[in-house]
DNA sequence: GTTGACTTTTGCCAACTGGCGAATTATAAT
DNA sequence: ATTATAATTCGCCAGTTGGCAAAAGTCAAC
């Protein structure tokens, strides 16, 4: 459908499900839609519909009509749409940083941020310091 | 396909293309969807897909996504919070933590494990100590 | 009534979506 | 290395979508 695609949705599908992470099996369980025809999705040799989106994008810590939008069913800046993270383009999360942090309870992954935070803000006095 | 639909959806679009009015025709061109679809789409023997609600939902003077609820490809509200449902099986990474960790290079996500594992067998010594 | 233009419906068809089961490929475990 | 097991991909299929062209159905002027 879009022949300039490169299948971005495809592939930025498959970079949420496995960062999560989840397998394709596991998220056919959640959202009810094969996982043959997922595994396709993401490769981009099927387009899914409205209705697949809708059912993955929950499972996929996507809002309900994020997907919409970027699979070109809804224009970029249609109403509602939070503007939410914009990390899309952004950097990725290595696979398997993904699947050591997803196994500690999320108030250990929150602290594992707060405690990288702290160690930037340093980094950044040293480098000041340095500076001078 | 629904059975008891009443076709509520078809009825509309009929209903809102007469009072405007346009013929199919018309409303063809305007949206590039075949006459023959659109009246079969408003009688009800076809459904319309996301690509075709959008074509035809500013002609007809509705908001982009607003078919879309109406056909129930987007819930009438959809809700903002993404935080609502998680937890399904174990392991689950909090997207707020993806979203910033991936920010980093992967260097420094490697590096943020690396002190977590760290910090976990000092815990784990600490707790043995304790529990002498 | 008949002709004419216009609108809607129908017959048929190609293309696509999405599911199921088998085959293949990765991942552990012994 | 070999086997077991989980994950992904492939082959094939039924069901739908949506377009084109031809067939009705409508309505006016004549």
């Amino acid at each position: 459908m879009n022949t300039t695609s490169k299948n971005e949705l495809g592939e930025l599908l498959r970079q949420e499900r496995v960062k999560i992470p989840l397998t394709l099996q596991q998220l056919s369980d959640m959202s009810g839609v094969s996982p043959s025809h997922l595994g396709r999705t993401e490769r981009g040799d099927r387009f899914p519909s409205a209705g697949v989106l809708r059912k993955i994008a929950k499972p996929l810590g996507f809002e309900e009509d994020e997907l919409f939008t970027l699979a070109g069913y809804l224009s970029p800046q249609a109403d509602t749409v939070s503007d939410t993270q914009r990390n899309y383009g952004g950097g990725r999360l290595d696979p398997y940083v993904a699947k050591v942090l997803a196994q500690e309870p999320v108030e250990v992954q929150l602290s594992v941020i707060g405690i990288l935070g702290m160690l930037k803000s340093i980094a950044k006095g040293v480098a000041r310091k340095e500076a001078d």
